[in-house]
DNA sequence: TTGTAAGCGTTATCAT
DNA sequence: ATGATAACGCTTACAA
């Protein structure tokens, strides 16, 4: 009944060992007779002593066994996307031979308790994309020699990145599109920036999400002039939002979606207008995941392997961690074709 | 160019000031001059200080600023589920106040690494449900004083709890199939052990999870006899399976499910049997989410707020943290008739 | 307003 | 196989 919790000396004193003896019985890093073990057992329990405290082993061993991942949106949000499950999935599966747990931060915290990506013991952190703001923290990161990997972003030239072959994807779906004789284009876009505003977007050079401009920029390659409307979030209820503005007045003859989600919520708009898919309306996708209930509509859209994605972060953090420096890697997306495109019909 | 890095000593040293006026220009807990504060901001900056190093700080103040939650299944499943998602939600918003990230932690992680739970540097823990497995670890936990919190589970009598009312919850549901004219009912529950074994329930006493055991128990006060299904997760996908097995041969005239996407699962595969629902086959879910895609079907179901569920748990921790002593609170589900559920047709 | 001093609890290194 | 010692980098009474 000590007003103070048991350390490991007081272990020790128990047992009549030294600390270190003690501290190695409880990591076997180092070989201990079994007498020596048994009577620091006996101590501990005595003693209610349940291991070493992280925290003084964390500061000791610089390791904090613990990963963190920085999302742009509420987790809520962010997890409701196939594509981020997968992605923590694939992320999971790479982290475990390093054992470390998975630290969930966002960039829109209470700004009164400061970014806690910069003081919350960490050894590596995984941004999803990157902005001006986040820049600052990961300069203080780096500095601090920890290892630091961004997924589909730019966070300086030597941050291994992780990035899919957006402009390209994107390009291969709107020539798609084109191909099927479709000229009035429309396009709708992840969030262009930290405000997630909704809305056309003037001035591509505006947008400082990188997934964002790469594939407007892919699909303006094919269609210059399309006009894009950007949502702030991807959700099937953005995407029939955008849908109800773009489908109102004089329609396009197809969407251009940058997420399946928005897609599904682009048919649901056009379904809502009484205009069939593909026959009045041409729809796209972006990511390949199973929209739950879209059927019977199968999405013209560009596969992603978002568990690779996660794996691949995964692996450069624990190659980082070991000394290794990992080269950026750019994953390819493969086009699909589905049901929700069709030649255009006059 | 030293090899190695600045800490704060260094940085007074340079400053010319001690290294706790140092640390309190960081932490701005006391009032500095500004003459000093320029004075060791300049002096960071020249030696690439990029402020205090968390877990030297943690180890000082006890603070980690982390809240871990426990999951007792893949992190890329559990977030699949709406249930979840809102949970976090609330719980981040919970948390807001002291501003914790939040650790991801798993019980299957590999063994090799051992329990996280145990290792990383946390100030608090909230469990999804509780096992006996587990329990060891809540106990290491409670020992160290670190407060922790169970959702729909038990750990033990002095670890506050956030509950559903899930028996009376779920016989509400039972007795309104009852009163429907339905006798031939089916069961499909959520897994009912660590094992996660799909198949009939035949001795109900083995049920280790809470949730599955409250649940079936409401439903078997109306309806003792009814035969149960569990699957290992709450999945649309395993909802089908299920549906599938129970509607083969001698089918019954509902089928009550423990979550909505099984619910969904069941109606699918209702659908693909060639039955109407309600007309052939009643359905009803648990939960109260939306099942994107499940239209035009409305699930009969139980409503919980799961983003109460995440802020209850949040604030209870959020109390402990402040040494105050949360009571356990139960929060009620609320039946909403959808029309998955309709009279008995002979 | 600033400095002194005393840890926080652990583990790595080196001897023995 | 075990022990002594010295950090790890910081914060906070308390004193000046």
């Amino acid at each position: 009944m000590s007003s103070r919790r048991a350390t490991i000396s007081d272990v020790a004193r128990e047992a009549g060992v030294s600390a270190s003896t003690a501290s190695v019985v409880f990591s076997g890093k180092v070989a201990v007779s079994d007498t020596t073990r048994a009577k620091v057992m006996q101590a501990a329990d005595a003693l209610g002593y349940t291991g070493p405290d992280p925290r003084a082993a964390s500061l000791r061993t610089g390791r904090a066994g613990v990963v963190a991942v920085l999302f742009r949106e509420r987790l809520g949000v962010a997890f409701r996307d196939p594509v981020t499950t997968a992605m923590m999935d694939g992320l999971t599966d790479a982290l475990g031979p390093i054992g470390a747990g998975i630290l969930l931060l966002t960039d829109e915290g209470p700004a009164e308790s400061g970014p806690t990506l910069t003081t919350a013991p960490l050894d590596a952190a995984i941004l999803l994309g990157c902005n001006e703001i986040l820049q600052s923290s990961v300069d203080v990161l780096r500095r601090r020699g920890i290892p630091v990997v961004v997924i589909e972003g730019d966070a300086g030239s030597d941050v291994p990145r992780v990035l899919l072959d957006n402009v390209d994807a994107q390009r291969a779906a709107a020539e798609h599109v084109r191909s099927l004789g479709h000229d009035d284009v429309a396009l709708v876009t992840l969030s262009t920036d930290a405000t997630r505003a909704r809305g056309f977007i003037d001035d591509s050079a505006l947008i400082t999400v990188e997934v964002t401009r790469d594939r407007l920029r892919g699909a303006r390659e094919v269609f210059p002039d399309a006009p894009a409307y950007a949502v702030s979030e991807s959700s099937i209820d953005e995407g029939l939002a955008a849908g109800r503005v773009l489908l109102a007045g004089d329609r396009p003859t197809a969407i251009i979606a940058q997420s399946d989600l928005l897609a599904a919520g682009v048919i649901r708009a056009a379904e809502e207008a009484g205009l069939r898919v593909p026959e009045d309306l041409s729809v796209t996708g972006f990511d390949g995941i199973t929209v739950d209930g879209l059927a019977p509509y199968a999405l013209t859209t560009l596969e992603q392997d978002s568990l690779a994605k996660g794996r691949a972060a995964g692996e450069a953090v624990v190659a980082m961690l070991d000394g290794r420096d990992p080269a950026s890697v750019t994953l390819t997306c493969t086009f699909r074709r589905g049901n929700t495109t069709g030649p255009v019909t006059v």
